[in-house]
DNA sequence: CTGAAAGCGCTAACAG
DNA sequence: CTGTTAGCGCTTTCAG
């Protein structure tokens, strides 16, 4: 059927050892057989088959990606930005949407490892057990996780600065006059979230050091939002600003306050993290902050493969910096009766976006 | 390193090609014989190696899945339906990125078959050089299109029914008492579009039999709607609804409008196709046609392992249905001065949920 | 029912 | 520089 290295031999007249050679621009190849090798191969249509070359060499050129859910926009800027970066080094990538299930985050590793992938980027393994993780870092298999492990020495990891990103969010907040202030999060462990809520938290301990604030776990999608907005509405009303853990949580939070008539931001003010593109499309547009995500998944993949090609046992750490993208989501607090003595305090939005 | 067929046998006492019948649940086995394998499998946490066997096999388990961009909603929507039916049946999907060009769309294509996938799904070839599509239809790997290329007799399709999301749209603009309408689309040849269009034309002639809808192409994107919308604006004041071509394509529209200070639904009404996320949680949530994406995705990767399991070459089509989702960002034309006498031919909205 | 042998298409020593 | 040989780990005839 489809021709081979032994048809380009027979053609050219020389042993396929030679072609495999002259193929892989190996040195040691006379110029006159090398282009006769060239030329036949490009007179047959020869294309190699990458299985056969994968089985000898025990690693395939692909790497695979293992996201919670590639709809989540989040996901599916990061495996745009690895694939793109797999392209131009000549692998390429096997997709997986794990919904942070265990099970099939296991059944997805190995059944990854069957096909002798040189390496997997995925999104966190806070959700297997010690003897899991340790499975996987015994493999061998290169790995670049997009969260950081701090137990896991031997994972990679490629983020954002979680934590300045909700300390900028928590300072623009104050910085507009707010103190009384809650952050919709998960209520599962996932260590970006909860680097967000410490910068969050170290902000405002700042301007309201004995206030600590609202805290409230769930879903971190946009359903979740929805539940944490409702219940803190009913909880929490005296709250005048949200930060929301990520965007898509920020869109339920802003669903549920349209639902019980509260106006953002001249009653409520919110902020989320991401910067995916419903943000700027929403009414009003969320004010938010901007992780590269796209970059992100570039450089996992970029790491991952000066891993595989140094074949060395070093993992490689990156963090990648945020910035504020102030919107129309949050507006400055009206001077309150009671003098709060706060206005020399006021944080400066940081960096700043139209 | 890892445990081999070959480690099994010893271990088994039996010989390989027993070890491969046992594994594979092939008839003609002692059950003892079977068990002992079995059990030595397990107890040396055996794992097949896939390359090896595909090499014998000729076929890989993966399939390829060729999208324009992930990051566009439509393409995750499927990407997730596609990965998930291929899960399903043990298959695993290998993801690229076309952008729609040409060039990566064949290099990827042919990548794909170096590494001898079982199939292909893939957007689109109208955007390929007939030369080009006639090597990927005898190439003899199935090939599902996302799209309907109707001189293209070898390739499966799953699409919507397109024309009959465009003929809902127009009818409902119709029936809300719209009759100068533009439809904003796409510039190239692009057939799930095109029907669209057809549909709306065909809604809109029953009302408006010498009026012809305006007609605008540009990127089929939010940038593109954004333009076509200003374009809009400034030569055709009197248009009183538009119809995107896809939900993209509305969210730019709706910015534009936005800008110009044009008011949704008040001063003009805005209907798109999709339903994708962002469409509930713009301000004001957009009308729009929904589409099964999920499950055009699933369909596809389900078609592509029957047709790699029989082996026929006989293609085949799917084409589901839309609805309507009616939502805040269309509404009834007030009735103009001079009476149009149209209130007996208002379509009613077809199916419609909240 | 099981073993022996061959081979998928390629690369990688090792000789010459 | 080139050919010979061996073998990656598996499946699949074909005998026994």
């Amino acid at each position: 059927m489809a021709i081979t290295l032994a048809d380009l031999a027979r053609e050219a007249n020389v042993d396929a050892s030679t072609v495999s050679r002259a193929l892989n621009g190996r040195a040691g190849v006379r110029k006159e057989i090398r282009e006769r090798v060239l030329d036949a191969a490009s007179r047959l249509h020869y294309r190699p088959n990458l299985v056969a070359r994968e089985l000898v060499t025990g690693k395939s050129n692909a790497i695979g990606l293992l996201v919670s859910d590639i709809r989540n926009p989040f996901s599916a800027e990061v495996a745009r930005g690895a694939e793109d970066a797999a392209y131009r080094a000549g692998h390429d990538v096997v997709l997986c949407n794990s919904d942070l299930d265990p099970v099939k985050q296991m059944r997805y590793f190995f059944s990854l490892l069957d096909k002798r992938v040189g390496g997997i980027v995925m999104n966190s393994v806070a959700s297997l057990s010690r003897v899991d993780r340790k499975r996987i870092a015994s493999s061998n298999t290169p790995v670049v996780l997009l969260s950081v492990e701090p137990r896991e020495h031997s994972f990679s990891s490629v983020t954002c600065d979680n934590e300045r990103g909700g300390y900028l969010a928590g300072a623009y907040l104050a910085g507009l006059g707010h103190t009384v202030v809650a952050h919709l999060t998960a209520a599962v462990h996932h260590s970006n979230l909860e680097g967000r809520w410490r910068g969050f938290a170290r902000a405002m301990r700042r301007v309201a050091p004995r206030r600590k604030p609202v805290l409230l776990g769930g879903a971190h999608n946009s359903r979740g939002g929805f539940e944490m907005a409702q219940q803190l509405l009913k909880k929490y009303p005296e709250v005048t600003a949200i930060f929301a853990g990520n965007d898509a949580i920020a869109f339920g939070t802003a669903r549920a306050l349209h639902m019980a008539g509260v106006r953002i931001p001249d009653d409520i003010s919110l902020i989320g993290f991401d910067d995916i593109e419903p943000a700027s499309i929403m009414q009003p547009s969320l004010t938010t902050i901007s992780q590269p995500m796209y970059e992100i998944g570039s450089a996992a993949v970029e790491i991952l493969i000066g891993r595989i090609n140094r074949n060395d046992g070093v993992p490689e750490h990156r963090k990648f910096d945020v910035r504020l993208i102030e919107r129309e989501s949050c507006r400055e607090l009206p001077a309150a009766p009671s003098a709060r003595g706060l206005s020399g305090e006021r944080a400066s939005p940081a960096e700043v976006r139209a």
